[in-house]
DNA sequence: CTGAAAGCGCTAACAT
DNA sequence: ATGTTAGCGCTTTCAG
């Protein structure tokens, strides 16, 4: 585990009596160089184990071969099934993924984004912190970036989310198709673009006459916090008969209050959860969730990084907005005064 | 979102009539230079945005901040675990992540290494594949690196891990207690060092009178051969009457083949999983499983590299080994006929 | 206190 | 087909 000195080009070109650019052209395979000096360089390099410092490629000019992501958490297995996507394209494409947790923090996320343009990134899939400092957009800017998931109006205008507002109301609506009619929202901070669009999403449906009472807004991150909005909302004199979550660890902290009160779902409470990770369909009577392809948007939005990379030139704005799909379990049913 | 031409320290200095040492040596916090000269280098160097450029540091002897970590799969939860816990301790240290999937292929692993190398990163986090390449081998050895979880003969003599023998061992020892005497083994393959300790440890508590016919090792990351397995076990002729499993994989197999066939747990079959996951309590009458304290090892790894670092000596081998504890759940009882 | 210059490893233009 | 040279942005002598 020593860590002894790398190997150069020079380090080849003295034990073979070249010239360093022979050296570098043979291993760039100049067609100028023989055949028989390309072999014997090649073989060299080999033996001695080159590998080729990046951070001098770089100073000529190369760009990187790194992609920098930055997640909020990527605890969260929403994104972890991003980087996951993420990782597997870029490493077909010879790219590395450089992992950044912004853990939702302004100040965090500034500090992550010098880095990365301190380590030249070749460019940025990032989710935006809900407010941003406007040193963190300045230095962004200078990079190719997309927005993944959320969306902030100061960067890129290119942007790869799930249709937030869609997937709400399709939750929001399989709920009143039942016949719900006092259904509770438990979603994100309103100031981050999915939070907002996902409220928006289920006010399309509920509309005008929605019961303020019924909806929380609940802070990233804090699953301990969902749980305290749904229990008041259960105590509450006038409780819902139904809820729809709008964050995956919203969805937890549900689920977990759902059974430390032992609430009896369907029969006293419909519940439609956000994502579908694995444990949802084992939970309760199974739970009637929202399913997101986020794999596949995540997906999407590398490949068109990649490719945006090789273009070198600008793209037109566009803002990609993948549906989920309502996977139907056992935590819904009729409200119980109707049946 | 144009890629436009990075601030340097040059630019600093035209801007100001100063030459680039004192620009560079200003914003070092080089005692020489005038207060009043430096305030007015940071003034401008924040003006611009100006953000130093790594490689070329790198190319002046600086080391890199970035701490390469090596998994099989971030999808995995095991391992998403382990990440989130190295960006956490990372990033508050001032490194970066640079996240590589091997998919558990040994040629992805060293073209993943090399990426790490020619990126000159300052320490590697790895959890080796079965069989990595020899040259992988050599070149990690080049760096400061760390084994993970899994442990390969030929890499650093310094790992933290789980203590995988003892884990299995307490899970098979709670069926024999409870009086199972056929007991299954479903779990990774044994030319892992995970998969081969954790079948030891099995072993130890099953002893000698084991039937092979009960053991299955399954090849990492299918988790469908997991569930064909399983389902084999359960067809044959003389069924066993509880399982452990060795693998987060294949625990999620295993559960959702039971799900499948509707077996009655735990009146028909105990099962012990591996790791828990949120969802595994949600499981069934609540999965039994080993908790293992992967954060808590990703992060003691972590900072010990990170000590490695600053020390830039040699350190004594050795690997640590924490255990896991059982979470009794409902999936586990007495075997049917001692009832 | 500040400036000039060298050099890290590599590549590309310019010689042989 | 190969060698020489310059320069990327930064730090670090060595000079003023």
């Amino acid at each position: 585990m020593r860590s002894g000195k790398r190997v150069t080009t020079r380090d080849i070109a003295e034990q073979l009596n070249l010239s360093v650019s022979t050296v570098g052209r043979a291993l760039a395979q100049d067609s100028r160089i023989s055949v028989e000096t390309r072999h014997r360089v090649e073989q060299k390099a080999a033996e001695l184990g080159y590998v080729g410092n990046q951070a001098a490629r770089m100073m000529r000019g190369a760009s990187s071969k790194v992609i920098g992501l930055m997640v909020p958490d990527v605890g969260n297995v929403f994104y972890s099934t991003a980087a996951h996507a993420l990782a597997q394209c870029m490493s077909k494409q010879g790219y590395q993924v450089m992992l950044c947790e912004t853990s939702d923090d302004r100040d965090n996320e500034l500090a992550q984004v010098k880095g990365m343009i301190a380590g030249q990134v070749a460019g940025v899939i990032v989710v935006p912190t809900p407010n941003p400092r406007s040193e963190s957009i300045r230095l962004l800017r200078q990079v190719p970036h997309v927005q993944f998931l959320r969306t902030h109006p100061e960067l890129a205008k290119q942007s790869f989310g799930i249709d937030d507002r869609g997937v709400l109301s399709e939750a929001t609506r399989h709920l009143r198709d039942l016949g719900h009619t006092r259904i509770a929202y438990l979603g994100g901070l309103p100031r981050l673009s999915t939070g907002h669009q996902r409220f928006a999403g289920y006010l399309d449906v509920v509309g005008d006459d929605h019961d303020p009472d019924l909806v929380a807004h609940i802070p990233p991150g804090a699953s301990d916090s969902a749980r305290d909005a749904l229990a008041r909302l259960l105590d509450s004199p006038n409780p819902p008969s139904a809820v729809v979550t709008a964050s995956v660890r919203v969805t937890e902290g549900v689920l977990e209050e759902l059974d430390a009160r032992r609430v009896a779902v369907p029969r006293e409470l419909s519940v439609v959860g956000f994502g579908d990770q694995p444990g949802f369909g084992w939970w309760g009577p199974g739970l009637t969730t929202m399913a997101l392809p986020v794999h596949e948007v995540a997906t999407a939005c590398s490949m068109w990084l990649l490719q945006r990379l090789g273009d070198s030139g600008r793209s037109a704005p566009f803002s990609s907005n993948t549906g989920g799909y309502l996977r139907t379990r056992g935590s819904t049913a009729v409200p119980a005064q109707r049946r």
